[in-house]
DNA sequence: GCTTCAGGTTTACATTCGTAGTCGTTGCAG
DNA sequence: CTGCAACGACTACGAATGTAAACCTGAAGC
């Protein structure tokens, strides 16, 4: 049987998160227009982003809904989601699931900028609250 | 000739990771003894240890000396060093590289502890004198 | 001294990923 | 109505990864 449909499960690839980027940005585009959208920033060609596109519809990240005899694509899982996934993924394998030693790494390694800072002093005042 | 030998250049795999971690916590030591200290955990078996051990030599990660006729492992790269590379990478990729909207993500993902917030706010009173 | 064992090196093999070509169908221009 | 261009589906294939066995050499035990 199948090896498992468990909804989003499967990992997302980095190329594969590429063309995520692009669904995300116009939701129901056609493979030629996720092609449009980046296939000169990455180099590819247009089978590439087919390729991708499939392998997503299989992992069940995205969804396709027939236009005339061609598929417009969409995503099947939120943005935040994924995003959110893949942080905690991060947090969990590198700061034992703490985030303020993330923090303490972006910090040391001048990855905040001046406009970091206050955001997420104003993130936290409201936190507070 | 060698593909490329840029330092600690190519990228360190998941399993890698792992066999890192344990050289980070416990630096010199013997196959036998990383594979003591994370076999059971993965479900290893001594010949996976060995294989991403000379993986991660090869790729100039770890670095051997040799005791008696065996090799200790070391790593080559500093621990901060590894954990910044990834955390810019994982905010670069999904954040266009500013430290706030990952902030913001884990806020709203529930992924920060109260210990979390007081810590960075320690933190950031420290950054801002 | 010869066998055994420990440890490194080489080889193996299935899976995923990146990247792309080929195939078969089908609507549309002539 | 007929050939072409567009599209999705299938196939391809090398590199990286996860996982491990086979092999070789030298040291240590008997």
């Amino acid at each position: 049987m199948a090896k498992r449909s468990n909804g989003p499960g499967e990992r997302i690839s980095e190329a594969e998160h590429a063309v995520m980027e692009v669904l995300w940005d116009r939701s129901p585009i056609s493979a030629a227009d996720v092609c449009e959208a980046i296939c000169a920033d990455r180099d590819w060609s247009i089978p590439t982003v087919k390729t991708l596109l499939s392998r997503l519809v299989q992992k069940e990240a995205v969804g396709t809904e027939p236009q005339g005899r061609k598929f417009l694509y969409r995503p099947l899982i939120a943005r935040s989601e994924y995003v959110g996934v893949e942080s905690r993924r991060l947090v969990n394998r590198l700061f034992g699931g703490r985030a303020a030693p993330l923090f303490a790494q972006l910090a040391e390694s001048e990855a905040l900028t001046d406009d970091d800072l206050t955001e997420i002093e104003a993130l936290l005042r409201e936190m507070r609250k």
